[in-house]
DNA sequence: TCAACTCGGACAACTTTTGTCCGGAACCTC
DNA sequence: GAGGTTCCGGACAAAAGTTGTCCGAGTTGA
């Protein structure tokens, strides 16, 4: 999994208590990351639909919605693709004993088996949403945290 | 995901029902794809102590054990790694505002999310045994698949 | 003993990903 | 309206991981 994606889900949560649009450069000082880098995973965010950009002065991005209504699911695949990571090959229609195509109507065992996988993996992130992450953070580390994002952000 | 998880998958099946031991060269042949390269992949199932690589004329591959006793995670782990997808680079300890290491004895919240995630994949491969993947062949296609193989391998 | 066949690991070529940079357009402040 | 600041998109370089190939070491069977 890219790199990138840590990046934006911290910048998301950020986005939850920034009270003005908070700028590429800003948050890349914050968290002391790459700020070219870190802005094509904004840009991501915007073209999912996630985060809208203001441009000009004083410009930056703000969440589209209620951080409630965004999953972590919803970052990972604005950030690295909604593909699945396993792909088939259909490696059974191939070879001098390959199956005929007429039985290869249903996917591959071997297929199910990832595809089961993955939806489970899916599943799991779509069940935790960015307004679950910024509450677990004051949870466990007390409301101070999250306030001095937003004072720094200004 | 590296492609050559879904070779060596297709292997295992296929092992399942060789009477004698399998050369890479084979089975590469079989499923139509490289020798040299698939051949790593085996290597990797040896070395993970899934199979056991018998050297010499007639020499080749064996399942160390039942199928019903190789899960499709041992497969995967064994030739794509055993690491999870996820990396923490605890982005919370740097920069400005960052947070002061005794706070930050637990994993945050990014982390313990992808952490839950990756488990919930990893179960649900966990839960898929070779034996199963056999069946399903079978199950789909008939018993006239894995004997084709069977006969095939010699 | 010999020859043939096998695995094993080291060695390149390629593709994908990761990361950087710059010009253009939009916007706010003055 | 001028100037500065910001996002956007694409072009570009670097790194990583992959796909693929080769040859040597060891083993087996005749």
């Amino acid at each position: 999994m890219s790199g990138g994606v840590e990046w934006a889900l911290h910048c998301c949560v950020a986005l939850t208590v920034a009270r003005s649009p908070a700028s590429a450069a800003r948050l890349a000082e914050m968290h002391d990351v790459s700020a070219s880098y870190l802005a094509k995973q904004l840009q991501s965010l915007a073209r999912a639909g996630l985060a809208h950009a203001v441009q000009g002065h004083a410009g930056g991005y703000v969440l589209t919605r209620d951080p409630a209504l965004i999953t972590v699911l919803d970052v990972v695949e604005a950030v690295d693709g909604a593909r699945p990571a396993f792909t088939c090959t259909e490696v059974r229609q191939r070879g001098p004993i390959a199956a005929a195509p007429e039985r290869c109507l249903s996917p591959c065992s071997i297929h199910a088996a990832m595809t089961a996988a993955d939806e489970a993996w899916r599943a799991a992130l779509r069940g935790v949403s960015i307004a679950d992450l910024a509450r677990d953070v004051t949870d466990k580390t007390g409301p101070g945290t999250l306030q001095r994002i937003a004072d720094w952000l200004g």
